[in-house]
DNA sequence: AGCTATTAATAAGC
DNA sequence: TGCTTATTAATAGCT
């Protein structure tokens, strides 16, 4: 209902999704509110977010409409005794859980790229565009932290430098051709940004990369 | 939202507030599920009819949405103790359970590149050896996929011929130009493999290899 | 239970 | 997160 329909299925830009949670879980709750309001009727909304953020609305008490709503839902073994229902429920829930906890696991392998036997190619397709998107991002991100490591060493290295340079002035006896050298090389600008954007995939050779640049080996 | 705006408060006429009672919980639980689907939320809704009929609404599990609020909220009264050995051992397994559960859950959202920001180096340097991993095994799977779809359909292709082969010659006096003309471009290998041809991602046009070195001579 | 004239909600963009 | 606006969705009053 705006600008352009929006498809209802899981919205895949993590930002878009909240701002759109912020939204429209106002909009639920104030619809919440105004039916209890209207038609009079006890109304109860719990929220948890992807996060696990908990919201909530009740137009009365939380606690007695959800008491109210166990007694109505367990007509089922109404003639149970009480340590046999708790149970039964306890083990209920405990199956549910463990299904979800099977199904997050089975995701994990596929997103790993197990047990694909029993997908569709629609399946494939999607988890093909999940994956992608989710190695972009996690190169971007990866890249990002490198340059802020490889800025917050060349700031060291800056201090370091202007100390040395101190330090020289004050002992002029002191020979420095070799420590200018190994300085100038390690601050270059420009060897260091090249080796960060390494292109990405297959031939990850990122680790020698790595030692490459973190290392801060000087005295 | 209608011909005419509505004052949000209790509707006197109980026939005109049953009317918009069944409306607006149509709609309340709409954007209920909405927002579930949408935003990955949990949602659970409670109503109580003025007349005491129950609606339930869970994007999951009522049971185990309703537990997760009372552990949520309740960290205030801890009211009982009766049977405390079995329940606390349950509860235990319970909440480990639980938090299994949101590591995976945690773990697919890294896998599809949100939440990375607390994430080291390393941690992204596996996560990103793991996404190539899987993206590779899965675009593997599904040019399988593929390649054996194409294949059953070249084989059911050849299968059609032979019997139009057979039929027209069985009924010689019969005109064959159009069957022909269907026939030919049904089993076209070309079409098949346009047709097959979603094209998944940016740049990996796999496909029309596959259709070359897969392609069944038949005739 | 359907039908519209209206209002309300909201998707995108800032 | 809040505000604005173009659109879509929900729904109030009737029938």
């Amino acid at each position: 209902m705006a600008r352009e329909r929006r498809e209802i299925r899981r919205i895949e830009s993590a930002a878009a999704r909240q701002v759109t949670f912020s939204k429209r879980r106002r909009g639920l709750f104030k619809k919440a509110e105004e039916l209890g309001v209207l038609c009079d009727a006890d109304v109860a909304l719990v929220v948890f977010s992807a996060t696990g953020k908990l919201s909530q609305f009740a137009s009365s008490s939380m606690d007695e409409i959800i008491d109210k709503y166990s007694a109505h839902s367990k007509n089922l073994g109404k003639s149970q005794e009480k340590p046999a229902l708790d149970l039964n429920v306890e083990h209920s829930k405990y199956n549910s859980l463990n299904e979800k906890l099977a199904e997050a696991s089975l995701h994990l392998r596929h997103m790993r790229g197990e047990e694909l036997g029993g997908l569709s190619v629609g399946e494939l397709q999607q988890m093909e565009k999940d994956l992608e998107t989710g190695l972009q991002r996690v190169l971007c991100t990866k890249d990002q932290q490198f340059m802020q490591q490889i800025s917050d060493l060349q700031q060291k290295g800056t201090q370091l430098a202007e100390e040395n340079m101190r330090l020289r002035n004050q002992m002029p006896q002191v020979p420095t051709a070799g420590m200018m050298a190994i300085t100038e090389d390690v601050l270059s600008s420009e060897s260091v940004m090249t080796a960060v954007h390494s292109g990405s995939s297959q031939d990850n050779d990122d680790g020698s990369d790595i030692s490459l640049k973190l290392a801060l080996p000087w005295k």
